[in-house]
RNA sequence: GGGAGUUUAGCUCAGCUGGUUCAGAGCAUCUGCCUUACAAGCAGAGGGUCGGCGGUUCGAACCCGUCAACUCCCACCA
């Protein structure tokens, strides 16, 4: 909806506006989607051949994104549907490739090691999303570690102990040890500097090393350190330069590594370790403690974090002149700098970027490995067989890389490949549409995708072309996240998200549209309300209301009749007004204040066009309308919707075409220019509605309201007929009243029937007080009255609790808002 | 644990650079009206020490500090 506003926005003033429908392939989510469908199916995707998979996977993609199109269509967004694009497309695919290819060469791509996790179960490497955390108790385990000197000799220094204890959930891994490490701050191991531990059971010598990393309030303040196995020791091994021992197979078996009890299962081997250990006396104490551990999405056995080789982007050189283009201005983030911080600490801090996924949906890294595990990137087989010198191996043995790219390597190009940029550099469509004007998407990815896009673009376009022409946009607007209400983030797996087409079909697109945009201001999170539909619904309705309102005087024109001075006034006053909200929502436009925009909008046809505009130049019933009113009024209504149209398409244009019969189109119909409005008579309007208001206000006051005058306080029996009976009683009544009071106060006093009561009021301007006693008489005559019509329900309760008397007016309170009338109605004379 | 954000009426949210649209809108509640475009409406009413505390200022919903609760992104503890 966002998006649609601007376009149609920019369309309507005049722009080539150009919107790009599309989709990534979301590698992950779709995958575990399509593996988890096969598997539903009774197909295991490690029985399928991966062009096998591919093709189910593709399937899947048509029917999913194209319920997404078909939402997108509903609700009126302006797309080029020519234009879509997919990030698996062929050329696109291509361009891809081509990027992966140009950073290599350019030394921004590397290999590098990282810890992934791997279910050992299903033999697969698992993204973080397919990882559930669980708070379970475990054990921690204290196992002794001997110290010795450099040169394996036991350790005699006095000032130390000659064993270390260290604290461990997992034993099994003990065979991993490289080091033992502990915090340079802390007094209790000052003395090991240089000083080598012993890994107990297969008696290896590792170094003890230094590092803040370690807390010495844990444990026992001393840490083993077991690269392959840990992500942080992993981090800590990279640092020092600690040597990598990999203890496990991929099914989750001891390796040869291990040393020790080779081939047995790792929780086996947990046991069998601490069994050794206390046999060996090494086992210092075991106690309970509480730990996350992380289970596998798909197989529910336990994550097993493990060593990997991956590509990766280096990241420093990109993130700098990224930084900069916002820094310097060259791209402008909405809403005003509430991102930027982030922003500039995401890229401030930036990390290399991990770009190969265990997947296949997704494009296949372009990386050919000889048999003797030697490899080349290029493009395609052949080519990277030619790169290859003197190869000893045929071209078929070539084995292209298994792994497919991060979908964020894909969609940070997005900006330049939609109009082909890097498939056919240069061509007109590339040429003229880059860089685009607007990004718009959410906070959440402001790294993964906006920072990255930007990237992308200062990388692909040299800086030998100016900053202006290189990046991928000037303005980046962020919604926030739309949540339940509950507050939680919208997710397939908890099903809270509403079915838009659904909504769509109960309010209406445009209503769908309203709610979204009223409450949303930019990149604040907004709680889904369906209250905020149903106002956008009923503000449907009442323009559809106002124009019938309006249809019905056409034919009815006079031309050339005098102009009621109020009509005639009104024209003038909401002319100006119109340009005057004008003015005021293109400021907002600017400042991306959608939301802001809209309740001027709102509150511009609601109140200002429909409840004054309208309400003054309605002439009464059955009564012609000025010709010159009535044009006014058609043209207004045209402005009016016009106005609104970006936000609600639908609605707008139909009454646009119902207005009169038309050449044009809402949708493409250019604004007309600005004008400057004139403040003397908005100050005017407002003068004279504050004005209206105030009379109005002072009459309901200076009114004898029926309490004033006489409180029958009849209140009606749960389940009685009065219901049906009360205007039959009000008609008799007043016929009486009529001839009886007409004496007394001529025309003065009528009935009014309430919800569970009546009164007998008197209009405004009598004081029932003078006539108090022929009142009384009345009353009691009207009680009786009443009291007779309830005998003849058999209803004895219709009157209860009638009190036949007469309460006195305020009169001082009425006094006082009749002068008040006065004053007002005077120097509204001043202003004529 | 690191970073960012939010906290205003019963609910969902406005309130742009501190001072006359400053305490607002819609929904909900209550009262009165089926008035001739609109009861999916009209005319009213009630309801808030603007998260707590402290500070700056002549003046704070707005600026600063601090605490609390919640949210998002990242990292996840031997």
């Amino acid at each position: 909806t966002v998006q649609d506003i601007l376009v149609r926005k920019a369309r309507m003033s005049g722009y080539n506006a150009c919107w790009v429908p599309g989709s990534d392939h979301a590698s992950i989510a779709t995958e575990a989607r399509v593996v988890k469908m096969l598997k539903d199916q009774g197909i295991d995707k490690n029985q399928l051949t991966r062009p096998e998979f591919m093709k189910y996977a593709y399937e899947w993609k048509d029917k999913y994104g194209g319920i997404i199109y078909s939402q997108i269509r509903k609700l009126g967004c302006s797309v080029d549907w020519d234009r879509v694009a997919f990030t698996m497309d062929p050329d696109y695919y291509a361009s891809v490739i081509r990027i992966f290819i140009d950073l290599y060469r350019d030394g921004l791509i590397y290999r590098g090691a990282r810890m992934i996790n791997w279910d050992p179960q299903a033999k697969t490497a698992l993204s973080d999303e397919e990882v559930e955390y669980k708070e379970e108790q475990g054990t921690l385990y204290y196992v002794q570690y001997k110290i010795v000197n450099a040169d394996g000799t036991p350790d005699t220094d006095a000032k130390m102990p000659p064993s270390l204890v260290i604290a461990t959930q997992r034993p099994e891994t003990i065979m991993g040890d490289t080091a033992v490490c502990v915090n340079p701050t802390d007094e209790r191991y000052q003395g090991l500097a240089g000083k080598f531990a012993v890994i107990p059971l297969v008696n290896r010598r590792v170094p003890i090393i230094f590092d803040e990393y370690v807390d010495p309030a844990f444990g026992t303040g001393a840490l083993k350190v077991t690269p392959a196995h840990d992500i942080n020791d992993y981090n800590l091994g990279l640092k020092h330069g600690l040597p990598i021992v990999d203890t496990l197979n991929p099914d989750g078996t001891l390796s040869d590594a291990a040393g020790v009890f080779v081939g047995m299962e790792r929780f086996a081997a947990r046991k069998a370790v601490v069994d050794k250990l206390r046999q060996e006396s090494l086992l210092v104490k075991e106690e309970t403690h509480m730990t996350r551990i992380g289970f596998s999405q798909r197989t529910s056995c336990v994550v097993e974090p493990r060593i990997s080789t991956q590509w990766f982007v280096k990241m420093k050189d990109l993130a700098e002149p990224a930084l900069k283009a916002v820094t310097e201005g060259h791209i402008r983030i909405h809403p005003g700098d509430k991102f930027l911080a982030t922003y500039k600490y995401w890229l401030e801090n930036v990390k290399d970027w991990c770009i190969s996924r265990q997947l296949w949906w997704g494009q296949q890294i372009p990386a050919w490995y000889a048999p003797d595990g030697t490899f080349q990137v290029a493009a395609s087989r052949e080519e990277a067989y030619r790169l290859f010198k003197a190869p000893s191996f045929s071209i078929d043995e070539l084995k292209q890389d298994e792994d497919v790219l991060d979908t964020w390597f894909s969609s940070w190009l997005w900006p330049i490949e939609v109009f082909k940029g890097v498939t056919d550099p240069g061509n007109p469509e590339i040429s003229y549409y880059y860089p685009t004007s607007v990004l718009v998407t959410g906070q959440d990815i402001i790294f993964f995708w906006v920072a990255r896009m930007i990237m992308a673009g200062l990388y692909f376009y040299k800086d030998d072309i100016p900053m202006e022409k290189r990046i991928p946009f000037r303005d980046v607007y962020f919604t926030g996240m739309v949540r339940d209400k509950q507050g939680r983030k919208m997710s397939k797996s908890l099903g809270n998200s509403p079915d838009v087409l659904e909504l769509m079909d109960k309010y209406g697109a445009d209503a769908l549209r309203f709610g979204i945009m009223i409450s949303s201001p930019a990149g604040n999170d907004l709680l889904y309300d369906e209250s905020s539909l149903e106002q956008g619904s009923k503000f449907n309705n009442k323009m559809w209301n106002a124009l019938k309102l309006v249809k019905g005087w056409e034919g009815r024109q006079k031309e050339g009749s005098a102009l009621a001075a109020d009509a005639g006034f009104a024209i003038k006053w909401f002319g100006h007004r119109l340009r005057e909200a004008r003015a005021e929502i293109e400021e907002l436009y600017k400042e991306f204040r959608l939301s802001e925009a809209l309740k001027v909008l709102y509150s511009l046809i609601w109140d200002d066009f429909c409840s004054w505009y309208l309400e003054w130049v309605k002439p009464g019933f059955e009564q012609p309308i000025d010709a010159a009113v009535y044009r006014h009024t058609v043209d207004y209504f045209g402005q009016l919707m016009q106005l609104l149209h970006p936000f609600m398409p639908f609605v707008t244009e139909e009454i646009y075409h119902l207005l009169e019969q038309r050449t044009d189109d809402l949708c493409v119909r250019p604004y007309a220019a600005l004008e400057k409005p004139d403040t003397a008579v908005l100050a005017q309007g407002m003068l004279l509605k504050e004005a209206i208001t105030a009379i109005r206000d002072a009459r309901i006051k200076a009114q004898i309201k029926p309490k004033d005058s006489i409180d029958l306080s009849i209140q009606s029996a749960q389940g009685t007929a009065y219901e049906e009976v009360l205007p039959i009683l009000v008609r008799q009544v007043n016929a009486r009243n009529a001839s009886i009071t007409q004496e007394i106060v001529p025309g003065a006093l009528t009935v009014v029937s309430g919800k569970d009561k009546f009164y007998i009021a008197a209009e405004k301007g009598v004081d029932t007080g003078h006539q108090k006693d022929e009142l009384q008489k009345e009353l009691t005559y009207l009680k009786g009255f009443l009291e007779s019509v309830d005998k003849k329900l058999g209803n004895e309760r219709f009157v209860q609790n009638a009190k036949p008397e007469v309460v006195a007016g305020e009169r001082k309170k009425r006094e006082d808002a009749l002068a008040k009338i006065r004053t007002i109605e005077e120097s509204l004379a001043h202003i004529g």
